[in-house]
DNA sequence: ACCTGAACACCGTTCAAGT
DNA sequence: ACCTGAACACCGTTCAAGT
């Protein structure tokens, strides 16, 4: 197994292991790698100090608390996004609607690769000034599109969560089997006392060969989602 | 201090206090006033336990685990805004817009009422019966206001947290004096690396004089676009 | 049927101490 | 400057036991 922490290039020195010190950069890399790995609640303090190969305590010196670990693995996050997006400088051309659109999808892609990044964002209360030049770069692309100051102050508030690639998927089981299980709970209740989600399902769902579920494809519910909110945001503009 | 353990209605014997046995009901009950007055992370099962005068331990008779506890937490939200609605009966008229309008709208108030909820509710990856009903409910306004099952799917999912009177207000501090701090820090940053937020603040931000926080009115922004959405809405029925 | 006490494994974090 | 060890307060939860 490769410890980051010994260095197997010792150039002069016969076979004395040495340390590559810790730095707030290798913790933040580290939390997010055990995260991708274990989950948001399998990133621990003392997990992420094992993980590193050092002692839980040593991470303290790096970072104030779990809560500034936190921030910083947001942070890291945006930091994809920006090398995604080849930095956030506003397009020179006026296809605002085309900029956006490409820009929150890239964004969701590093949110598809880091699946509990967007539960992890809804709980910071704190923008780091990475994410702050992300924003901008969103009210960027509006303003030279011809958006009021005023309106894109209200979009961005509207987009919400879809700015950073990823809505609200109300109760999504991350279990299949439970997911499944859930289903045939849901069927016995649903003749009765659910008679409109029943023959939505029965309608929708035909041409799925795999059961009642992986009827909905997140991608494409997503973009059909923001593409409503786009256009929803170009008729503002051709009213006002 | 009132201890709901002791019944001082004892009719017949003397001062011989009696115990109120726990329910579910009334653990459940307990943990949204506990949410209420601490927030949820202040709802853990013993500070719960001595809330209601009785073990941590005594909890897990009536309730499986915190997971279930949360469950049923959020299952009596839902039975708020039941409760408010008088029912998730589908109204007779057809005007859908509006139907669906205020059912959200009502459900945003007992959100309002319990600011922890919409976080909670991000959380859980299951679906109460009686949440099944309200999405019903909404399927059900839409069916009668005439859209196919098709779209009234992907409407559901492009609702996202909307359906139940949230959004993602991402990085909305809590905390009135750390945001002070915060706006401070951002106006630091702001001239050279924000150029268009700054405009945006200064533009927007005058008619306030609250400083430059209080400028979001959550109510007014959320209203904005839960309208953008029902518009896009009506749009698609036009199309399609 | 309903509740309790002691115990376990696991957290984040402080503080004084090591090199 | 960087890391550690022991200790503290706080979790959720098990299990056997009480009434």
């Amino acid at each position: 197994m490769y410890d980051p922490n010994v260095t197997t290039d010792t150039p002069t020195a016969g076979s004395a292991t040495q340390r590559v010190p810790l730095s707030k950069e290798r913790v933040l890399a580290g939390a997010v790698e055990l995260a991708d790995e274990a989950g948001i609640g399998g990133l621990t303090m003392r997990k992420l100090a094992e993980s590193l190969s050092v002692e839980a305590m040593s991470l303290y010196y790096h970072v104030a608390n779990k809560d500034a670990l936190l921030d910083g693995v947001v942070d890291a996050i945006v930091g994809e996004i920006e090398a995604e997006l080849g930095g956030f400088d506003v397009p020179e051309d006026a296809d605002w609607k085309a900029n956006l659109r490409t820009r929150i999808l890239t964004a969701r892609e590093v949110m598809v690769r880091h699946k509990w990044a967007p539960g992890l964002l809804e709980t910071r209360t704190v923008m780091s000034p990475r994410m702050m030049r992300y924003f901008d770069s969103l009210a960027g692309i509006l303003r030279e599109g011809g958006f009021s100051y005023d309106l894109i102050h209200h979009i961005m508030h509207a987009l919400g969560s879809n700015a950073l690639g990823f809505n609200q998927e109300l109760f999504k089981p991350d279990n299949e089997q439970q997911a499944e299980e859930d289903a045939e709970e849901m069927f016995e209740l649903m003749a009765a006392e659910l008679p409109y989600m029943t023959a939505m399902l029965m309608e929708v769902a035909h041409d799925d060969d795999d059961s009642t579920l992986g009827w909905c494809d997140d991608q494409t519910e997503f973009e059909f989602g923001l593409d409503l909110t786009l256009d929803g945001i170009e008729r503002l503009k051709d009213t006002a």
